[in-house]
DNA sequence: CCGGATCGATTACGGATGTAAACGATGGAG
DNA sequence: CTCCATCGTTTACATCCGTAATCGATCCGG
């Protein structure tokens, strides 16, 4: 059961931290993102249908928690990404973004200090 | 107007190479994506009327080919995924995969090359 | 010159998605 | 006790998507 780009936002929300009532989701939403309330209930009663969250009664309402990991999520849209795009390989991503927008000093500073862990595994 | 993943995957034909009738690009998909003949038309139709591709008649058919460049789509897709999991920033999707899934020795290696030449351009 | 094969164009259709209003239960204010 | 505000639930609806059948024009073999 796919999560979709809606109601990944949802989910964002829960990642960050759980357990949340409806009203303190659409709080946590992006500014930029405007959604009537409506609109965050639906996504939530989706949600709860996939089995992707969890609702716990709270006396009135309900705290909602998520059921999957969002590394999981993560992971499957990831590698769907490149799999589509890049043959499935990660650093032709990479390349493609080194060459399109400037890799910021952060990101590259970030990647560096990555590789350099890796090593130390060896 | 968004390109869909299934007509991603003609986009994908035609990038590796074009012009390209429609039945040479049903020969060219992925065996393992087996849609009927007349998928494949639909999804053409689609991208013409997406103005993601354009058709010049060749005798009783049409050559089709793209005019959505590959590195526009494929970035606007990255960078979308990129916001809506990683903050919109690289290094932590690399860093995901690297916990989850080792990166392969092959990805590792492209990746200490391609940070290099980010050196020496500097 | 005719009928079948072949193209592209049109139409179909169920399910997912984005977006939201309407409805029904219920707890709290007065 | 009653009525309103507030939750969650149900229903709505246009569009997109995946998947494909059907239709109409046209070319080729006989």
């Amino acid at each position: 059961m796919r999560i979709s780009t809606a109601e990944s936002q949802v989910m964002r929300a829960l990642w960050a931290k759980s357990p949340l009532s409806a009203e303190e989701i659409i709080a946590a939403l992006p500014v930029d993102q405007d959604w009537a309330d409506a609109t965050v209930k639906t996504l939530l009663n989706r949600l709860l249908k996939k089995d992707a969250i969890a609702a716990d009664r709270d006396g009135r309402r309900f705290l909602y928690r998520p059921l999957v990991a969002q590394g999981d999520y993560v992971h499957a849209e990831s590698q769907g990404l490149l799999d589509r795009l890049f043959d499935g390989r990660l650093a032709p991503l990479v390349a493609h973004f080194s060459q399109r927008e400037k890799l910021s000093d952060q990101d590259v500073a970030d990647l560096r200090r990555l590789l350099e862990s890796l090593d130390d595994d060896k």
